[in-house]
DNA sequence: CAGAATCCATTCGGATACTG
DNA sequence: CAGTATCCGAATGGATTCTG
């Protein structure tokens, strides 16, 4: 018999095993450019968000790279984006199913680093 | 009395406001970095780890990157590092307190996202 | 108001070669 | 084995200006 001390040889019962955690996939790219977590959350807290809503939440983010962190979110279908056809123009945003249960498993993370160290 | 209909206006009794998500701090940077999450999930993983096995999880890393990936979690106290005094050298990382604590809170994230898009 | 477009400095991470 | 050192292209994100 083979020597199994441990289970790595056998990734038959684990749903997800070691291995899928390196393997980078899209969401993790996604996820790591700057604002992305942080920008599901607060759509999550703050329900339908205009545009100007969620910029001024931040303290300092420029207009280009909130833009297309929200653009990104958008394609990748955690954010959904209502325009309406008024003047002034608004632009609502919000969690996408996907979205919430993403901010779900967000929110326990972004919880404690904002503890750590503000 | 003023009006209330949601609680934006008294952040008193919420534990973590919405602005804690906005201020950047360094643990997201942190995390935002290629295979810090995954790395800390995999080192929860596989116990005391070395560098070599944890090299071979991953399918394509640069040692470089690797290394550097290492040393900011080691620098940030989540991950602990042993260094024994044998040749061939042998190092062990392994989850301090923090990255366990860490480790706990990424691992939802992580398993859904490795179900997500594969 | 809600961006789009352009430009640019910085950062990041991979490749490669070398070492105690 | 477990890295370090160096180099370099690619990607990132901010500043600024402009627009429907």
């Amino acid at each position: 018999m083979t020597e199994a001390t441990d289970d790595r040889s056998e990734p038959s019962d684990s749903p997800c095993d070691v291995d899928c955690y390196c393997q980078l996939n899209g969401l993790m790219d996604l996820l790591s450019r700057r604002y992305a977590m942080q920008l599901i959350c607060v759509v999550g807290a703050i329900g339908p968000a205009r545009y100007g809503e969620i910029e001024d939440t931040f303290e300092s983010v420029s207009s280009s790279t909130l833009s297309s962190r929200l653009d990104d979110l958008v394609d990748a279908g955690y954010l959904s984006r209502e325009q309406y056809a008024e003047i002034p123009p608004r632009v609502e945003y919000d969690l996408t199913d996907a979205g919430e249960e993403l901010c779900r498993r967000l929110q326990p993370l972004l919880e404690w680093a904002a503890d750590r160290d503000v």
